[in-house]
DNA sequence: TCCAAATAGTTGACAGCTCAAGTATTTGCC
DNA sequence: GGCAAATACTTGAGCTGTCAACTATTTGGA
């Protein structure tokens, strides 16, 4: 009954996931005012050519759907963390762009982002730490 | 910015984790009619010794909060996966046990668990895998 | 060229979870 | 023994995300 090693893993991603994105979410929420998910999306945008992306690019990036991006992005736009950008090729789309307020927000939020992460994988020794995020790559 | 390699695994931690989540959570749910929450829960009822659980030792199993555990286990009381029992010591208590049906379905999802565990995870091999799972058990 | 299918995005209804505040019971300390 | 603090659990309000259905626009083949 379930003594596969696969299904240990998932199980075990399962919690520890569930436990670091617990705490990063109040970490940042606490110090920046952004969620764990918001983080995410301001990073894809950076990763970006002209940082901007579609919505549906964001919401495949985050493994999230359209209309949950679309929800997300409403307090983001408000509070001037990104902004919206039209493209003249297709008119159905409607680009999303980090302003210059989500970019530092951005670079703050990432070094508490990466403090607590080192903090929170204190038990994995650098060298592990590149195995393992090898591994979390292969999948 | 944001190039400390514990972030780099936390971001794609968060993202590998929500993908294999919502990919055994369909599973799950169109074969046994379950979340991968639910099954968690029979998952953790099955190690416990007489098969039975406070509300917040699931809660803390689940890094779930105790009242998103009462909304959780009304629905599988109701199609018998669960039951209520009493602690005599403790009048406060309202422990959970497993019943025969639920632990019929707990066998049943276990061998969709591990099937689908191991497609989702096929570029990792048994090998790599047993390194992994270590890794995380030290988180 | 034109129209059906595909694509991008939004919206209403709702599921699943959290937090804060409540009840009921037990524990620990004077 | 009695009472304040802690513990186990529930409930109302609200947040975040989903699915299904919708609009608007673009694409591709006859």
């Amino acid at each position: 009954m379930s003594n596969s090693i696969y299904g240990e893993i998932t199980r075990s991603l399962w919690l520890n996931s569930a436990l670091i994105t617990k705490h990063l979410d109040n970490s940042l929420g606490a110090i920046h005012g952004i969620g764990l998910t918001e983080y995410m999306v301001l990073f894809n945008l950076m990763q970006a050519p002209e940082h901007a992306l579609r919505r549906i690019d964001i919401a495949e990036a985050l493994a999230r759907t359209a209309s949950g991006v679309t929800r997300m992005l409403m307090p983001m736009e408000k509070i001037g963390l990104v902004k919206k950008a039209c493209n003249e090729r297709d008119a159905r789309v409607s680009l999303v762009k980090i302003t210059p307020a989500g970019e530092e927000l951005f670079a703050n939020a990432s070094l508490t982002l990466d403090n607590k992460s080192e903090a929170l994988l204190k038990n994995i020794d650098s060298k592990s730490a590149s195995r393992f995020l090898d591994l979390l790559h292969a999948i």
